[in-house]
RNA sequence: GCUCAAGUGGCGGAAUUGGUAGACGCGCUGGAUUCAAAAUCCAGUUCUUUCGGGAGUGUGGGUUCGAUUCCCACCUUGAGUACCA
């Protein structure tokens, strides 16, 4: 009986379907494993070879795990709310629904016809109703947590309500919004239902906001920043812009720092593992606040001067404004020295002089930062004096005063001194004078050491100060500046790193430290969008500063001991010590942010901080095909349905695109109010705003109903619950998790965020959701391209004939890969080809020019030896063009393509139908073959004709069982060669397939295979062993050949062979006898020959007498079991 | 630019606690079988050679008795990321 691949396959994949043989328990006296998929979109092209491969390695896994005797969970589903479905409906008015069901029966008969062992009783579809019920389920959870960094978890929303009811939100350590306005319990107590619900919502895990999104007008929807690649849409390549829009987020910033810790608990791929990371973006430095020094003119009146009223004196004002008068016009010498400095606002800030403030006369007073010098002559040296200063300064600073004295000498001695302790008090006075962003520029900087390297400072065109900042004499430029920099789109802007741009805006920030007065300029290398929008430039430290510095031609002050920074900053952390920096002078890297950072929280200029890249996620898609929102808005507030009238089912529409006035899709249902007093989704004529209220027109993005799914196989059947605590601690996390690296992160961040979530609220019992996960490399293409010729006549020649008379018996003609290694050599082949036949008039053949031209061919009609079917390529149906072509063909009279490696894609024709392999050579050919192209994780190139070697391999392996058309086994003992031939492939395909090395073990089955047709052995006890090892991989043939070995039940569950190793114990070994390390030749020798004995053999052997031809060797190395190395 | 990964025959790839480089398969060459083809089987297939041998794992250097494997520098390719302060 010959090896039929078709009816041994079918035969066996009904018996699994009709036996359930793969389907899971909740329970058993067995360990659990659970092998997972990352599960597919049902697209409408259906599965290239390309898509089985991470399936089809799980699947080996699964059934090898469930030979070691696991109970193995190995589900299956689909991802089935997505784009390409609803764009067709919006094409052809199909429901995407039907759409959907007709790919899945496709996915599936594919699926079925590779046969794998996954358990269908457990299907999801995250399309249907009874799923994403659960989905909606999630939200509300969401919607009803906030996360305590206290507790550093999510909790529910009522143990912040009860916080809010006694302690108000003053003493909440919570991630929220950030405008969040504090109240006391009382008045949170007193606020109205909107008002608390509006106050709630801010801290929410999922909220709403005015976020600014990525509005892709051609899809008609807003994208996720995972689904914009360059600047346009991943799918379509749509440009996209930037647009306010209320939507829902998710809090996922929230889970930032855990996101990231998790990753040390889980055994991922470290490229994946590293681009999370970078997605997460955790930078740690220091914010930093730089008080602005000069507000334009008009400006310091309306905000600061008004505000306070500079009639600062108490009830003797009118007593005392005589003496302050009097004063004014006999200054000290010392005064009016300093004044000389103060006046006319040379620091940038309005002094007065000879104030009343209350009862006082104060020497000189800033009143915007309520800064009072005071210059003491001689008589404060008193004791009694002091004392009376001393309760002078008490009452000021009680009025909100800083007070700050010097002597006469001091002023007249060293005035630059004074003045510098004059500007720390200032900065110092701007910062704690508490109003807000109007007066400071707040920067995050992951290298606050290097402050004292700061020379100006960069704002964002785009950042709010500037247009407050900006004076009158800049005005003009910086405006300018502005308005190009908006005109560039994002993409360009980013494209674009080369050209530094910039404008100053005539305005001055105060060195926090040193009290300079630094430039605050904008440019565009500074993005709104990250940390405050604003820098400090440290031109010394880094590279981007430092050319803006150069080309600004601004000042480039050194702080790096030793270090050379006229050509480039000096970015490196190391040990470089600092130098020009004040108390940071002589520190190295690490102890000077340490410093620096505790100055900073201690002057109140500053605070250590973690920044993070990662932004909340938006929820909202304006689509039809996703979940429903379980919300309908009373009082444009979201309210939330009952978890317990879910599903809210996706309604009916006539169309699939937005409305006329912009709405989302589901604008377009007339079924879509929400009546609470039936709980039922009603017609929209029966909104009242009363009882009946406008349900959400959004729906989820695609990554909902993939967040959680791992969980629901575990359970997948259960009405009442999103999976029952039983099947969830059983099973408790997927144990491989198989799917492609292009998820990093999009799904299997959100997954792993909502698993963390699910976690906080003990829904799940496990805080990640996938122990190990493998990243199957992509399946190439390796496309098959034909040379065309392309026929020109060169211009500037004078004849009586037209060009196209030239050309004009010229046939389309395609030319063989091997005729030719040039493009001169190609124009000749083809030329004396079109004279020989006189295609070409000899007169003209200088002037015409023949290029070559590759177009892809159809793989299909290629063979192993890259030889093109000539007929085949003529009479295809995309080829209509060249049904009269001719072709220049090879000596032999074969044509020749010429082969190179792409993505699999139907525009290259480069696309294998695993439908056509199964039917030629079988599933478990196809299943060996995708495993032996190459490692798994590696992307690697598609050749059907590879696929001989392991078709040809399973006949061999059919052969050991039959001796002619007789199905033959022996229950003989088997020999020694045998059982060695079988142990060593048992070790080693356990080893491979422990290690995920599938394409190693199946050259381990050939060899095996190989080595027992040589040895004629067809041994029962040899040869059952063999089909357990083989059947993870190849389970049709296994299948077969167990049940003619007499078998009834599945060989599925059959216990792995053991190894043995005493069937591997040799008592010689073919020692290599190197020469200065390299291999000569070989010796048999004992294995338990000693050290000695063995060199005196060696050395003694003819052979290694003509090796040294006379020398004496310096020395043997020896090594027993391994090698003899001889040196000299 | 940065980060990571990888460079081995005509091709996919194998071999790493440092110990016989090229397993296994494709392709190719020759042979057997056949009227012929397919299929099957046998032999060969890194390069070079004066048939003794010699060289060889991207390039150059280093460590070692011995390096595809470890270290340094460089080159190339691929992937990811991108003005992240």
């Amino acid at each position: 009986m010959q090896y039929n691949h078709q009816e041994i396959e079918k035969k066996w994949q009904e018996f699994w379907a009709k036996n359930q043989t793969f389907k899971a328990k909740n329970n058993a006296d067995k360990p659990k494993y659970y092998v997972l998929d990352m599960f597919p979109y049902p697209s409408g092209a259906g599965l290239h070879v390309g898509h089985p491969l991470g399936y089809i390695a799980s699947d080996i896994y699964a059934r090898y795990k469930r030979h070691k005797g696991f109970n193995v969970l190995h589900p299956q589903g689909y991802d089935s709310f997505g784009l390409p479905a609803e764009q067709y409906a919006i094409l052809t008015g199909q429901h995407p629904a039907k759409t959907t069901e007709e790919n899945i029966k496709t996915y599936r008969r594919q699926l079925d016809q590779i046969g794998f062992s996954f358990d269908w009783s457990r299907e999801v579809r995250t399309s249907n109703p009874e799923y994403y019920k659960w989905t909606q389920w999630i939200f509300i959870q969401l919607f009803n947590s906030w996360y305590n960094k206290n507790t550093n978890k999510a909790e529910d929303i009522s143990t912040l309500i009860s916080i809010f009811e006694s302690n108000g939100n003053t003493t909440v350590n919570a991630v929220c919004d950030e405008d969040i306005v504090s109240f006391s319990s009382d008045e949170w107590n007193s606020f109205s239902s909107t008002k608390k619900q509006e106050i709630l919502l801010q801290y929410r895990l999922t909220f709403l906001s005015d976020t600014e999104v990525n509005w892709c007008p051609a899809l008609g929807t807003v994208l996720a920043n995972d689904e914009i690649v360059n600047g346009v849409s991943e799918r379509g390549g749509h440009p996209v812009v930037r647009k306010k829009m209320t939507q829902w987020s998710m809090r996922i910033s929230a889970y930032a720092q855990r996101l990231l810790d998790g990753l040390n608990t889980i055994d991922w791929p470290q490229p994946l593992k590293d681009s999370q990371t970078n997605w997460i973006g955790r930078s740690q430095g220091a914010m930093v606040s730089f008080p602005i020094l000069t507000f334009p003119k008009g400006k310091e009146k309306s905000d600061s001067e008004n505000e306070l009223g500079y009639m600062t004196g108490g009830n003797n004002s009118a007593l005392l404004i005589e003496k302050a008068k009097e004063n004014r016009n006999n200054p000290t010498k010392a005064e009016s020295a300093l004044w000389q400095q103060l006046k006319g606002k040379k620091l940038g800030l309005k002094f007065r002089r000879q104030h009343l403030i209350d009862d006082f006369i104060v020497d000189f007073v800033c009143l915007q930062l309520k800064l009072i010098i005071e210059v003491d002559g001689d008589y404060h040296n008193t004791e009694e004096q002091q004392e009376k200063d001393n309760e002078r300064t008490k009452i000021l600073e009680d009025l909100g005063y800083d007070v700050i004295r010097f002597t006469n000498q001091q002023v007249i001695g060293d005035i630059e001194g004074v003045l510098k302790k004059i500007k720390q008090a200032l900065a110092k006075a701007s910062l704690s004078s508490g109003k807000g962003l109007r007066d400071r520029i707040d920067v995050f900087t992951t290298r606050p050491d290097t402050i004292f390297g700061v020379s100006f400072m960069t704002l964002a065109p785009e950042h709010e100060l500037v247009s407050q900042i900006v004076t009158e004499e800049q005005k003009r430029k910086v405006n300018a500046y502005i308005e190009a920099t908006a005109k560039r789109s994002e993409r360009d802007r980013m494209a674009d790193v080369k050209t530094i741009s910039g404008a100053f805006t005539g305005a001055y920030a105060i060195h926090p430290f040193s009290g300079e007065k630094i430039q605050i300029w904008i440019g565009d290398y500074v993005l709104a969008s990250y940390g405050t929008g604003a820098v400090m430039a440290v031109p010394c430290g880094d590279q981007r500063d430092y050319d803006f510095a150069k080309h600004f031609k601004i000042p480039i002050p050194n702080i790096f001991d030793g270090v050379d920074i006229s050509t480039a900053a000096f970015a490196e952390k190391g040990n470089t010590k600092l130098t020009n920096s004040d108390f940071l002078n002589g520190l190295p890297y690490k102890k000077a942010m340490k410093t620096v950072i505790y100055e900073l929280e201690k002057r109140r200029i500053g605070y250590g901080k973690i920044n993070y890249r990662l932004r909340d996620a938006v929820f909202s898609r304006q689509r039809y095909w996703g979940e429903p929102f379980p919300v309908y808005y009373k009082d444009a507030m979201p309210q939330i349905i009952d978890t317990k009238h879910l599903p809210i089912v996706l309604p009916e529409v006539e169309k699939y695109l937005p409305t006329e006035d912009g709405k989302p899709p589901l604008g377009n249902a007339e079924v879509w109010a929400w009546d609470t007093e039936t709980n039922s989704v009603v017609e929209n004529s029966k909104i009242n705003n009363k009882t009946v209220f406008p349900l959400e027109l959004n729906t989820m993005p695609g990554w909902a109903g993939s967040s959680w799914y791992f969980n629901r196989y575990m359970d997948a059947k259960n009405s009442h619950e999103f999976a029952s605590k039983e099947a969830l601690d059983y099973w408790k996390e997927v144990d491989l998790y198989i799917g492609g690296s292009e998820h990093a992160t999009g799904h299997l961040l959100y997954a792993r965020f909502w698993q963390k979530f699910l976690f906080d609220r003990n829904i799940v019992p496990v805080d990640e959701f996938a122990k190990k996960l493998i990243n199957q490399g992509m399946i190439l293409g390796t496309s098959a391209f034909v040379y065309k010729i392309s026929v020109f006549v060169k211009n500037g020649c004078a004849i009586d004939k037209s060009n196209d008379d030239i050309i004009e018996n010229i046939p389309t003609l395609f030319v063989s890969k091997n005729l030719f290694s040039s493009d001169d050599e190609f124009e000749n082949i083809v030329k004396n080809y079109l004279l020989d036949k006189k295609l070409l008039n000899p007169n003209y053949s200088d002037l015409v020019m023949i290029t070559k031209n590759a177009i892809h061919a159809d793989v299909s009609l290629v063979n192993a030896s890259d030889e093109l079917d000539i007929e085949g390529f003529k009479n295809h149906p995309l080829n209509q063009d060249y049904k009269n072509a001719e072709f220049i063909t090879e000596k032999d009279n074969t044509f020749k393509v010429y082969r190179e490696v792409e993505k699999m894609s139907k525009s290259k024709y480069n696309v294998v139908n695993p439908d056509d392999i199964c039917e030629e050579y079988g599933a478990d050919a196809l299943r060996l073959f995708e495993m032996f192209l190459g490692p798994l994780e590696q992307a690697k190139p598609w050749k059907t004709s590879g696929i001989s070697g392991v078709y040809s391999f399973l006949k061999k392996l059919w052969k050991l069982f039959y001796n002619g058309e007789k199905f033959e086994v022996s229950d003989a003992t088997p020999t020694k060669d045998e059982l060695k031939t079988l142990h060593k492939t048992i070790k080693k395909v356990e080893e491979d397939i422990e290690n995920f090395s599938f394409n190693t073990s199946v050259s381990t089955f050939m060899i095996a295979v190989n080595e027992l047709t040589t040895q004629k052995c067809n041994k029962r006890e040899i040869l059952e062993p063999l089909l357990v090892l083989i059947s993870p991989y190849a389970p049709h043939i296994a299948e077969e050949l167990w049940s003619q070995l007499g078998y009834t039940e599945s060989i599925s569950t059959v216990t792995f062979p053991k190894f043995d190793a005493k069937h591997l114990v040799e008592s010689t070994k073919n020692y290599p006898i190197s020469f200065n390390g390299k291999m000569r030749f070989t010796l048999e020798l004992p294995l338990d020959m000693s050290k000695d004995e063995i060199e005196k053999t060696v050395m003694a052997h003819k052979k290694t007498q003509a090796q040294l031809q006379g020398r004496t060797p310096k020395k043997v190395i020896v090594v027993p079991g391994k090698i003899v190395n001889i040196v000299g």
